[in-house]
DNA sequence: CTGGTCTCCTGATCGC
DNA sequence: TGCGATCAGGAGACCA
């Protein structure tokens, strides 16, 4: 489901609410869901730990808390993959759907924490130092909001494969997903099958400003929802409304009025426009 | 190492 | 209304 901005924006609505909050307790309902190199103990999934700050990096989420018994930082990571929320219900609040919850936390301010994933992809990862973090973290390329045009210039490398590919892969860029590649590429005016050592330095650099503009507008914009992505406060987003080209095959093109096409790259449909993107 | 393919899981939608 | 096929915002495992 989410994004850089869907995550973004889940990050901004929940972080005002939980800062400073203590958890009561934790339910961990599906221990699948979490994985990490030691049995999860409670401790670990932050119970009694009080939380200073939710950090991100692409689209990945950690919640940052202080240990009760160390007193030190620890963190606990959250990944929502195609399906994954996080949902804050205020004090007596009741959900509109409780299916498929798999961890919940009660907040000193009697507030909760929901963590719902029906697919399953995502999941939560347990690190009890932040340098731990920081080594998982350090497999993702830099963040797609915040990078310069030099940190994607190096980061893309020299590669044969196909820009769509190498958007996708996190640890070239971390954040870009199928709705903001193609999206990102339509903007940059380039088509998605060039391969990444075919691109100039122009185009380079005319890619990177596209894909932290776009990112930027669908922040603001709260995030795309498709389907049934909400923030924590269960606030859909209002980007789909500006999409170009996802979701738009057979379309036409916002720019030429000449059909979008849209075909399998990168195992994932892709929709650009043949004559405005090259 | 690189890049392509398969697979995990549930639910919405579409055509019959 | 029911049923099977198809598709979906992701990414780790596996293979050549």
């Amino acid at each position: 489901m989410p994004e850089l901005p869907e995550v973004e924006s889940i990050r901004r609505s929940l972080e005002p609410f939980i800062i400073g909050q203590t958890v009561l307790s934790v339910l961990l309902r599906r221990r699948d869901i979490v994985s990490s190199p030691h049995t999860a103990r409670k401790a670990d999934l932050l119970a009694g730990a009080t939380i200073t700050r939710i950090d991100r990096r692409g689209k990945r989420l950690a919640i940052i808390a202080t240990s009760p018994s160390t007193g030190h930082p620890i963190a606990l990571g959250v990944q929502l993959g195609m399906s994954g929320q996080l949902l804050r219900l205020a004090p007596r609040e009741r959900t509109t759907d409780s299916t498929h919850v798999h961890a919940l936390w009660r907040m000193s301010d009697q507030s909760r924490l929901l963590f719902r994933d029906p697919r399953r992809f995502g999941g939560l990862r347990v690190f009890t130092t932040l340098d731990l973090l920081t080594d998982n973290w350090g497999s993702l390329g830099p963040d797609a909001l915040t990078m310069t045009d030099q940190d994607f210039n190096t980061a893309l490398g020299h590669s044969s494969r196909a820009i769509k590919a190498a958007l996708l892969d996190q640890s070239v860029i971390a954040g870009v997903g199928n709705i903001y590649a193609d999206e990102s590429l339509f903007r940059a005016k380039l088509a998605p099958q060039r391969p990444v050592a075919a691109l100039s330095p122009q185009e380079r650099a005319t890619l990177a400003s596209a894909i932290v503009a776009v990112l930027q507008e669908a922040v603001l914009a709260g995030g795309s929802t498709l389907r049934d992505y909400a923030n924590a406060n269960g606030e859909s987003g209002r980007f789909q409304f500006a999409h170009n080209v996802y979701g738009r095959g057979g379309d036409p093109c916002p720019t030429c009025q000449r059909a979008l096409r849209s075909a399998q790259l990168a195992q994932r449909t892709t929709v650009w426009c043949e004559h405005c993107q090259e």
